[in-house]
DNA sequence: GTCTATAACATGATAGAC
DNA sequence: GTCTATCATGTTATAGAC
């Protein structure tokens, strides 16, 4: 339209910058949640975003800072010290609520099979959320192993709802799944009850 | 040694042939199981193997029917017919029992958040395992929804202890394990006991 | 039958014109 | 600042020499 370098009053240079980088950064979020790491090339992200290849290089340098800031890791703090409320916080938390996923999640969790990587920093997390859990715990023995067990299995779930695509998972309520989940998470924190 | 086309009374051309072909196999075998599909190469396999990796296309036409010959799915079919016995063949089965797991299963695991062939695979094994689960389950609402639970629940243990390698999961002997997770699997399997 | 050489293609990354 | 053109590499797969 214009030929200019006059700035408008409500879109800057700057913001447009902003605004283009944050456009790729969605796209990529989204086409890493798909397809993974590995087979999403630049070239996609940049044709989704409608921008040139060179200009998510120009923006990120690399495609694995492209990824690492696209994903955005969530930190997920576990933090409930009571032992009642443990359960439902962790129902809560981990996506049950299924479907409530951020989308940074499920790349990272898409990807956390082929790309070590990525399987570093999901384990650093889950780490962080055994021991946060584990500290929670009512007294029991081996509250780590148990704290263990409750993240994989809400993890298996994940995987099998989000990212497998089950179809008794996908077709049942979220709070339908929690309930009967319930019982089996307690049975998992305390030895007996 | 021999300049030779004679064949040797214990092995024929046929035999050697036939002992590459597990030699590559086993190869790709291994390699899938702990790279995933895309991220194993056929110069690898061959490398590995100690092939020309044309050799590998030679015998097998493709990647593809590569990794779909080296996995190999197991069909797992559980089929306990009575309430008590499902929950122990449970934890026997699907590898708890952990470090049991044949590596062809781990390989498909491995590849099955990336690669949509072994997505496919996957959820229908997955499925099969979920309809005979079911199927063995006491009288309750929604058994196919328990069964899946159940399913992705040992899934993400698995996950967690082969392919990612979480330390609490690692340090601890399967028994210990099965023994914590049997009360969990119960209240999956029926509501109230 | 086995392997060397190469085709045909896609990718991440870079250099330089506009 | 943005994009065209290209590089360097690595992939599966094929053709042909030995």
């Amino acid at each position: 339209m214009s030929t200019s370098h006059q700035p408008r009053p409500h879109q800057s240079r700057a913001d447009r910058r902003r605004a283009t980088e944050a456009r790729i950064l969605e796209c990529a979020r989204e086409l890493f949640a798909e397809k993974g790491f590995d087979r999403t090339t630049i070239r996609a992200v940049a044709s989704a975003a409608g921008v040139d290849p060179a200009l998510v290089m120009q923006y990120f340098g690399s495609k694995r800072e492209l990824f690492t800031q696209a994903v955005q890791a969530i930190p997920a703090v576990p933090t409930a010290t009571h032992a009642e409320a443990l359960v439902d916080e962790l129902l809560a938390t981990l996506g049950l609520k299924l479907g409530g996923l951020p989308e940074g999640a499920l790349a990272m969790m898409r990807s956390m099979l082929t790309d070590p990587a990525a399987a570093d920093q999901v384990r650093a997390t889950l780490g962080r959320q055994i021991d946060g859990i584990a500290a929670a715990m009512p007294a029991t023995e081996d509250p780590e192993l148990r704290a263990a067990l409750v993240v994989t299995t809400l993890l298996g779930i994940t995987i099998g709802h989000q990212l497998l695509g089950l179809a008794p998972l996908r077709d049942t309520p979220a709070d339908r799944v929690a309930d009967i989940l319930r019982p089996a998470i307690k049975a998992l924190t305390g030895p007996a009850d």
